[in-house]
DNA sequence: GCGTGTAACTGAAGCGCGTAAGCAAGGTAA
DNA sequence: TTACCTTGCTTACGCGCTTCAGTTACACGC
C-alpha cells in the first residue's frame, strides 16, 4: 500500500505560485472588491491545476461557517426511478451553483437526520414532505439554514397530479371514477394530496367524488377493489402511482375484466416497464427538472437570506403520457 | 425568521460540567488511557443531553483528519428499488459502526465524484463496479482513505446470479437458452458478467452457452429477440433484469407464444411489479443485507488499516423467487 | 516635499475540535 | 524526608481554510 500521498493544500499552491495563502483564497473563490491582476490570478490557477489542488471541503466550511452541501432526506419507502431522476436533476441544478448534493436514506436504523446534518455539515436539507416545526428546529441546531420544503409549500404540490389524471378520464367520458391509494402508509400524505386533486376535478365537473380504495401489490387486495368499484359504477380509476396501476390492471385481466372498455386505468411516474404492461398503461409524468429547478431556486434564494420568490407553486409541469389503458 | 440559533459546541458543554473542553472532548469519544471518575463523565454526558450537543462533524475531521463519512457513488443509470434497499442496509451497517453513508448520484451533469469526495471530506469511496486505477488515485488525493470495490472483487460479484438462472431454468428441464442483456450501454459489464454465470452452469451442464441478444424496454427489440430465440429452439430465457425479463414476457404473449410453456422467462431483482406480471414472474434476489454486510466490513477493515479479510466473494446469498414464467 | 489614494498584496486571528504534553494533588515506597 | 507514581484534570497547538485589518509601493495632485 502507498503511503496516504499527501493532499496538497492552499499553502502549496501559495509556495509554488509565490504568494500568500490568502491570496491563493482570493483568486480562487474570486472574491469580488478584491484587485487582483490579471496576471497573478492566472499563475495561481494555473499552479492549483497543476497540482490538482482541490480545496479541502471541511476546512473550507469550519472558516466559512457555509458549506456548499445541500443534504436530501429520502424518505424510507419503496423508491422508483422517478425519484432518482429527479435526484439526479436536484444534483445538476445544484451543482450549477457550486453546491453539492449528497443524499441520505432516513431509515429507521440508519442515524438520525440531525445527526446526518451535523457530521456532514450541510447548509441545507431538503426532504420531499415538510418537516414538523420540532424536526425543523432540530436541524437547524444542526447547522442546517435553509430546511425545505417549507410547511405551506409541499401541500399543494401533488394535488395538480391527481386533478390531472381525473380531468383525462372525465374528458374520455368518464362519469364515475375509482381512485386507487397504495397500502403502504408511508405513501399515506402524497396519496392524499392526489386524491383531493382528483376530487376537484370531479366536483369541477359535476360529478361526484372518486371512490377511494386501497391497493396492495397483490392480486387480492387490487380485486376486492375492482369488484367494488364494477359493483359501483366506476368506469375509470386513478392510480397512486405506476405500481399500484399495474396491480389494478393485473386484478381486472383476473377477473375477466376489459381495459379499457370497462375499466380504463390511468397511473402516474411513467415508470419504464409502463408501457409494457397489458395494455400499455397511460401514465403522468412530471418535468423532474422543473420541479428541481424550483426547489433549488428556494434553497439559493434561502442561503441569501431572502424569502422565497413566491411565483409559480412548483408543478406546474406535468404531462400526460397516453397508451391503450385508457 | 428567527436568528440562526447558534449551534452548542463542546465548549458551551465544558462551560456548564464546569471542566475543560480537553475534558469534554475525552468523555464523549471515550478515549481509552483517559482516567475520569464516573461522576465527572455523567455529569459531562448530561449536559451535553440537556444541551441537545451535537459535535460538528466538520471540526471534529478536520482536527482528526478522519471523518466517519462514507460516500457512495450510484452510477448514473435506470435505478431500482433494489438499489435503495441496498443503499438503506449499507447504512445501517456502516451506523452501527459510527459511520454516516451519504449517497452522490454521478451523473456526468453532477460535479466529478473526486470533487464531490473532497468537499464532503469522505474517508471512504464505494462505487458499484472497479473503478479505474486513475479514478483511485485522484480520490485519494482528495482524501478518500478507502476505495471500494477492489479491481479483483467486482469482478466476481455478478456472475452467480447468471449462474443460478441457468441452473434453475436447466432444473426443469430446458435444454437451450437464451439469455436478454439490456440494451442501456450502462449495463453493459454487469450484463457481460452474469452472462458468463449462465455460460458456466451450461457448459457444467453439457449444454450449449446462452444465445443472448439485446433487448430494450420495448415490444420491437424484445419481439425480435424472442423469435430468433424460438427459431433458434430456446425454451427458457434468463433476463439481465425483471425490467427486461417484462419486456420478453410482454413480447411473447404479443407473439401468441405461451409462457412458460413455450418459453419460460427468469429475471433478477424482484421489483414490486414482479408478481404482477402476466404470467407472474419468476425471478432472483440477492441477500443485500449479506453484500451490505461484506462491503462494510472491507471498508471497516481497510479504515483499521488491515488488508481485507480474504473470506467469502461477495455474494453467495441469492434467492430464488418461483413463480409461474417458469 | 507632503498628504492622500489606490492597487496589490500579506499577517494573523479564529472556525470547533482532537490530542500531546504538562501539572497539581495525593498516595505510596524507601 | 525525598523520589516516584497515579489520578484527574488543564493548557496549548494545529488541522486547512476564510477573512478582516492592515502594510507596502507607487502614482497623483498641489
Amino acid at each position: 500500500m502507498t503511503p496516504p500521498a499527501k493532499r496538497t493544500t492552499s499553502a502549496d499552491v501559495a509556495r509554488a505560485a509565490g504568494v500568500s495563502r490568502a491570496t491563493v483564497s482570493y483568486v480562487l473563490n474570486d472574491r469580488p472588491g478584491q484587485s487582483i491582476p490579471e496576471a497573478t490570478r492566472r499563475r495561481i490557477l494555473d499552479v492549483a491545476q497543476r497540482l490538482e489542488y482541490r480545496p479541502h471541503g471541511t476546512a473550507r466550511s469550519l472558516a466559512s461557517g457555509r458549506s456548499d452541501i445541500v443534504l436530501l432526506a429520502v424518505p424510507d419507502l419503496p423508491i422508483g426511478a422517478s425519484i432518482s431522476r429527479f435526484v439526479e436533476e436536484l444534483a445538476a441544478a445544484l451543482a450549477e451553483h457550486g453546491l453539492t448534493l449528497v443524499t441520505h436514506l432516513a431509515g429507521a436504523r440508519g442515524r438520525p437526520l440531525p445527526d446526518v446534518c451535523a457530521t456532514v455539515g450541510a447548509t441545507a436539507v431538503i426532504g420531499f414532505t415538510p418537516f414538523d416545526p420540532d424536526a425543523v428546529r432540530a436541524l437547524q441546531r444542526a447547522g442546517a439554514q435553509v430546511v425545505l420544503p417549507p410547511a405551506a409549500d409541499g401541500d399543494a404540490a401533488m394535488v395538480p397530479i391527481g386533478r390531472i389524471q381525473a380531468a383525462h378520464l372525465i374528458d374520455r367520458g368518464h362519469q364515475r371514477l375509482g381512485y386507487a391509494v397504495p397500502a403502504h402508509p408511508d405513501f399515506e400524505q402524497m396519496a392524499a394530496e392526489r386524491l383531493r386533486g382528483a376530487t376537484d376535478a370531479c366536483i369541477a365537473a359535476g360529478l361526484a367524488p372518486p371512490l377511494s380504495a386501497s391497493v396492495g401489490l397483490d392480486l387480492q387486495t387490487a380485486g376486492r377493489a375492482v369488484t367494488d368499484w364494477i359493483a359501483a359504477g366506476v368506469t375509470g380509476v386513478c392510480a397512486f402511482n405506476d405500481e399500484t396501476a399495474m396491480a389494478v390492471l393485473a386484478a381486472a385481466v383476473h377477473h375477466g375484466i376489459r381495459v379499457p372498455a370497462e375499466l380504463a386505468v390511468i397511473g402516474v411516474d411513467d415508470i419504464p416497464v409502463a408501457p409494457l404492461a397489458a395494455p400499455p398503461l397511460t401514465s403522468v409524468r412530471f418535468d423532474l427538472h422543473a420541479v428541481a429547478r424550483r426547489r433549488v431556486d428556494l434553497i439559493v434564494a434561502g442561503l441569501a437570506g431572502q424569502e422565497p420568490s413566491p411565483e409559480s407553486p412548483a408543478m406546474a409541469a406535468v404531462q400526460l403520457i397516453q397508451r391503450s389503458s385508457t
